[in-house]
DNA sequence: CAGCTCATGTGACGAGCGCTAACATGGCGC
DNA sequence: GCGCCATGTTAGCGCTCGTCACATGAGCTG
């Protein structure tokens, strides 16, 4: 059905693609998106590319080194997408802070792929240094909003800001990986995961001693 | 340096196994245990169990199927351990409850084989019924113990019994995700994977108005 | 502009795995 | 004692990972 052409876009290149790098990343992450971290083929991820199968060991020592890029630039999308919901605790930090509880769920709903090479495609975080900055800053983020939060906090019952960080975390984590997914395979809810979050997050706080006493509903 | 048996023990057993699949899901055990999910080979159970490589095609439709049957088989046990730790909720809930809590990470750490099947192996839930009703009879623990609790409250503020389950297994779930293996590749704490739960679930209590007053420091 | 060099891409290959098909064995019911 | 069929075996296809030796041409150097 189509004349010239049956392929739909080899962009006539030479011998040398130019940035087969970053083509290979987004093969990649459309890969992982459509087919898991596990269906993710190296092969595949060259074809899509328009290269052959030994091309990406040029640019990559193995899978999981591309797997481990791959995460490294999901944690810089995260962090980015954390700062910019929590924009420095304004216009005060309970609000800020829910703001921040629903990108975290955002960013795991709308970029399955990515979400999937950080936490569940089982890269070792110290994969390479570059992964483990990556993640080390965006964690970063949540504590320093755990900071301003318990700074709200009369002096004498502050909990440490690294401990409410990883409470945070954990459960984020933990609701967007069992029920955060419209994945099929997990169980259905009578709320949204975000929702869960949400309320999650406001039990917890009213535990810390932060009544949060603006209506959060919409 | 062994005399007549250069490999440990092929107790001589003839053309048939007689339960191979029992020593199937041993040795996908080990093998995940070991090596994570994915190093898993389908082909190096079957040379752990001393058949070829095609035998284990009679017992289990593909790799995924195994798979699902350790996973169900790890919600049984699982299942088991929350429901010895909750022990009907004696001698109070909130006592049991923080058992429950322990129980579920020394679960995590102490079987990493099954909790990778169950959770982090990318099985669907929905791969097999028994996996299913495995998973739910687990969860179903959980709900009833987070009813006892919530039955202590006053009956004005009783939040759903089901959203507090869901809570509490995101938390644990997050927690020992994140924090409770001793594989290396995640982030050195301040404290351990058990304390940083339980402190979570004291704070998660205490703004559900659940006044655990008994000090729970050991 | 000529020539060199080295990063990048290619083709061929070995090993290993998932899975299927056709064949072998022997435990168990009749 | 016989024969069936569940359970095992061997052979083989298609695929992936990862490594070779080799080809190409972009860009520096003079």
């Amino acid at each position: 059905m189509s004349w010239k052409r049956d392929k739909p876009e080899p962009p006539p290149r030479g011998y040398h693609h130019g940035n087969l790098k970053e083509e290979l990343v987004r093969a990649a992450l459309g890969l992982i998106g459509e087919k898991g971290p596990n269906g993710f083929t190296f092969a595949e991820a060259a074809r899509l590319a328009g290269v052959s199968p030994a091309a990406p060991y040029r640019h990559f020592r193995d899978r999981d080194d591309l797997l481990a890029d791959v995460a490294a630039r999901g944690f810089a999308v995260f962090e980015a997408a954390l700062a910019r919901a929590w924009d420095q605790g304004r216009p005060d930090p309970e609000t800020a802070f829910h703001r921040l509880g629903r990108a975290y769920l955002t960013f795991a709903h709308d970029e399955p792929a990515y979400y999937s090479a950080m936490f569940e495609a089982g890269v070792a975080l110290d994969a390479s240094p570059e992964l483990r900055a990556a993640a080390d800053r965006a964690f970063l983020g949540l504590r320093a909003a755990s900071e301003a939060l318990i700074a709200l906090l009369p002096a004498g019952n502050r909990p440490p800001a690294l401990m409410m960080a990883l409470h945070v975390w954990s459960m984020s984590h933990g609701v967007a990986a069992l029920f955060g997914r419209a994945d099929g395979g997990r169980r259905p809810l009578p709320m949204s995961a975000a929702e869960l979050l949400e309320a999650g997050m406001l039990i917890y706080l009213q535990g810390l001693g932060l009544n949060s006493t603006k209506d959060a509903s919409p």
